[in-house]
DNA sequence: ATGGTCGGTGGCCGA
């Protein structure tokens, strides 16, 4: 099996990132990009110059709201998007079918994932967020056994070292107990973090806040997050966190998560 | 308990 470099990225607006996304591909010389917070229709997508490049792209997404795509230099076969809103939750009908995009890059089935945010505990979306992972994770269970990731934004802080400051957050979504266990089930299913053993915390972050200067300050939260099936973690040879790339002006308020697959 | 800063949009909302 060839070697694949991958990597998540929510880049919060692709098309007004689209010098730091080229940039970053050929820095790292990533094979395979899963991208979250595309903010663009799949017919805004082809203005990047990407293509010329020799990079292929599978995107879905709806103006605003959030979008996700997979961008690859090995190929993109089987293309599929799943997992959007519930039926019936009440969010417009177009934010549908934009969290999530599954396609088949250089031997590997790569899950780009924007998880719900869930906004406050007290709000129907924190329901949904809950109810979303639940079916994802009821849909992954038939993957564990395939060379399989499951990348992107899981909007959840796992573990209290997660977060800069627990006792700030303890009301908060993201590090609630229902949304740890959800992130911890797909743990116990067999998945396992690939990037974490590399980048051992505490106060290592793939988030901040783009106010009160919480990169500059390190306030931040790892909510990034690259799940691996079995056949992947036993070809995980390192993985690293690019936090220049959150240095700067014009930078996502999220950092470029990699895994080097052997 | 707020507000701070971005992004996309359309005269604010979501993060």
């Amino acid at each position: 099996m060839a070697s694949v470099r991958l990597a998540t990225w929510n880049v919060n607006s692709i098309r007004s990132r689209i010098d730091r996304v080229e940039a970053f591909l050929e820095r790292h010389a990533i094979d395979v990009l899963a991208v979250q917070e595309t903010k663009a229709r799949e017919e805004q997508l082809p203005l990047m110059g990407l293509q010329s490049a020799g990079y292929d792209v599978a995107a879905v997404g709806y103006d605003q709201w959030n979008g996700v795509a997979i961008i690859s230099r090995v190929g993109i076969e089987d293309v599929e998007v799943g997992f959007p809103d519930m039926p019936g939750f009440g969010d417009p009908e177009p934010k549908a079918e934009a969290r999530a995009i599954g396609a088949t890059c250089g031997g590997v089935r790569v899950w780009s994932l924007y998880v719900p945010n869930g906004r406050k505990v007290d709000d129907p979306h924190y329901v949904y967020k809950l109810d979303w992972l639940a079916r994802l994770r009821a849909a992954a269970s038939a993957w564990v056994g395939e060379p399989t990731a499951l990348v992107g934004d899981w909007n959840i802080a796992p573990r209290d070292e997660d977060v800069y400051d627990i006792a700030a957050f303890a009301k908060d979504t993201h590090v609630t107990p229902p949304e740890r266990a959800a992130f911890q089930a797909f743990l116990d299913d067999g998945w396992s973090d690939l990037a974490r053993p590399f980048t051992p915390g505490p106060e290592v972050y793939t988030y901040w806040d783009y106010y009160r200067q919480r990169f500059e300050r390190n306030r931040g939260m790892r909510i990034d997050f690259l799940l691996g099936s079995p056949a992947l973690a036993e070809r995980v040879l390192g993985a690293e966190i690019d936090r220049e790339e959150r240095a700067g002006k014009g930078a996502s308020d999220h950092a470029p998560v990699i895994v080097d697959l052997g």
